[in-house]
DNA sequence: GTAGAAAATGATATGTTGTAACATATTTAG
DNA sequence: CTAAATATGTTACAACATATCATTTTCTAC
């Protein structure tokens, strides 16, 4: 069993546990975006989709379902970026709390890592001040990769 | 004079430094931006400058004013709202390192708040030690303003 | 001041991302 | 098995953005 497939069966339980059904077009998207290992566009997706099973998605179906994967914690949208990148920690069965989402802009290749409480408090303390609530507490950071900077140069 | 106006002229100043030449189109962009005091889609800025002067300048247009302005740092794209906004340190005569921008996903008010620089250091410490290069130091944050949290209540 | 280069803007077409609205198919529960 | 709920399909379109080539304006060198 190979490493994706691993976690769509992890993904699979979870969904069971919240009353949610990873339907096969649902695990299609998932691993999708699992095998590229970096972000996708939705309509990149539907390339990947079809060039794995034969069948074109209609975009409003893979908006659909990424949006669900998205509910199941499985997914997070890079808004940076307008792309998709399946969650890092699916097998970990925690919540999330903050992620810094670190995006090259040359590859696409997402890191998600975490923050420290106190950065987090402070970043949050600067907004209350401010008069603003943070509504997705979620930092991506446009970046470069070490394969693509040395590439690149 | 007027507030805007003085910016204005500040940011023409600042280009003739620079070598750059603040059009009457770009100044008209700009004083768009300066004006409504909120983020603008690069569509809206074609209707208000439409308003202000009666000619329609094409998308292309603006387009390339913005990416000008931008690169005279006279205004910062918001990738998480596909939105442009007029900076806010404009007379300041300071460069830019990082800013924090405060998103109100209801009225598009934006904040662009100074982080402190060990906040900075972390964030980039963090950046680093996952083998990325933070390449547009600029973070945006998801939020609602306290008048739309009070007004949606 | 005029010619030619460089910079700015215009026009047209098209690409990309995302959603509204309504129809159909599949699953689940009683 | 049937009704309700959930999931997916279809069509059309809105919003954001850029490629390409043409024209206009400005600057520079003579």
């Amino acid at each position: 069993m190979t490493r994706v497939e691993q976690i769509i069966d992890h993904a699979e339980q979870q969904c069971k546990t919240n009353g949610a059904r990873l339907t096969n077009k649902r695990k299609q998207v998932l691993s999708g975006l699992l095998k590229s290992e970096k972000a996708l566009s939705a309509y990149e997706l539907i390339d990947i989709c079809k060039a794995e099973s034969g069948e074109t998605l209609p975009a409003m179906s893979i908006y659909r379902i990424l949006e669900f994967l998205e509910k199941e914690q499985l997914v997070h949208k890079l808004n940076l970026a307008n792309k998709y990148v399946a969650c890092a920690h699916i097998t970990c069965d925690h919540d999330h709390f903050v992620s810094q989402f670190l995006i090259c802009g040359q590859c696409q290749k997402v890191r998600e890592i975490s923050i420290s409480k106190t950065t987090i408090e402070e970043l949050q303390l600067n907004v209350e001040k401010a008069g603003f609530h943070l509504m997705s507490p979620q930092l991506e950071m446009n970046c470069v990769c070490d394969a693509c900077m040395a590439s690149a140069a």
